[in-house]
DNA sequence: TCAGTTTTTTACCAATTGGTAAAGACACGA
DNA sequence: TCGTGTCTTTACCAATTGGTAAAAAACTGA
């Protein structure tokens, strides 16, 4: 799909590859792209970092690849939202993938968030393209629900980064969190709970217009 | 108040002590601490690096003191959060608050993101020391405004997490909010319009107990 | 003016960095 | 058993990194 000779991968090609991306993962993750070092993630891969270099162009590379293959699945939790659906539950039920995503892959999570951080400079054509359309889109849906009044008056696109923003912050900070919070499993538990009562009062279409919903156009 | 001798700084050392750490919010906001280089603290702040070596012992040391300099300034609005005032304005006019701080310092904001996201190696005990006391503190308030029937029953630890991740997230992920949202001053003012809306739906006490409120205990 | 201090520059280092060349070890079918 | 292609290691670079030594320059008060 991405390569001009598709040759497929050996079973050692595939087993490296998988070490070192996963290495990638966490070196990139703790240090973001400038402050980590192949000589990290080759030990980390339990590899030498010519070793690593034979399976990667570069340190850039892998930083690039990493990013192309969790893009998809990082979306994916919002892409299944679904026009037919029950809105308030399409809303919930993306938030609880959200934040399972955040309770399981916070790595992963951590890997965005540096990235977007410092600038998004690897990453930027792919929010234009993959990000940006599937955000459009969904605010068209949710909008759509707030038109029919099957949910209360919100600003869509807001509400999509309010729900980054909240199920993320628990992995990305989860150091200050723990700080804060010290039972991380207890935590966890109390604050999905947390995040669903918070945005079903947010949703509630009983909640009403309580600020003039500006006119058409 | 941090050293023992307290010696007065000269206007000279003053003044190239303040370009330092000016620009050492920007490139370590930009790489965080294992991806800024002396050197690019020294070019922007138009000094050589041995100069730069000359006002402070290390690049941890430039590090530190900026984490210490700013931790006051950036816990200040949650300090004046007042018992005696009208509990849904406090939290609102607290919210207001960090956003505009988002929004007036986003370099800040993504210096101590940078850290945090990277596991707080430097940072730690601060957050010990400095920010769980007055977080607990204000738990406390928040749980006590509650108990009183005079907000929504609500978490109080986590309220204040779900604060810090949606005011902060408009200055941590600029990047990506950008290629959402290109205009960017529009961006700021619906953004505060909507958490505006979205905490008062939270925390309205006629919201009342979507969810049994434990018992004491 | 001038000694004494503070500030800045020049010239360095040793360690680390991303990356390469090429030889060696290994796998595997014929 | 051999030969051929795949994989790994060893031995390197040149550039960058955080940091130092010491001389030179600029500033200070008397």
């Amino acid at each position: 799909m991405e390569d001009a000779a598709p040759k497929k991968l050996s079973r050692i090609q595939l087993a490296n590859r998988r070490k070192i991306m996963d290495a990638a993962v966490s070196v990139f993750s703790k240090h973001g792209f400038r402050g980590a070092t192949l000589d990290q993630i080759a030990d980390q891969a339990g590899l030498s970092k010519p070793n690593v270099l034979y399976y990667f162009d570069s340190k850039a590379a892998i930083h690039v690849e990493l990013l192309n293959a969790l893009m998809s699945e990082w979306l994916a939790p919002l892409e299944v939202m679904d026009a037919q659906g029950d809105p308030l539950e399409e809303i919930l039920n993306y938030i609880r993938r959200k934040m399972e995503m955040s309770r399981a892959f916070p790595r992963e999570s951590r890997l965005f968030a540096n990235e977007i951080i410092q600038g998004a400079p690897r990453m930027r054509p792919h929010l234009e393209s993959g990000l940006r359309p599937l955000f459009e889109d969904k605010c068209r849906l949710i909008a759509k629900w707030v038109d029919e009044g099957r949910i209360a008056n919100i600003d869509p696109g807001h509400l999509i980064l309010t729900i980054w923003a909240v199920t993320q912050h628990y992995a990305d900070f989860e150091a200050q969190v723990h700080v804060l919070m010290p039972d991380t499993q207890a935590t966890w538990v109390s604050a999905g709970a947390h995040v669903d009562v918070m945005f079903r009062r947010i949703l509630d279409p009983g909640a009403g217009p309580k600020i003039a919903k500006p006119g058409p156009g």
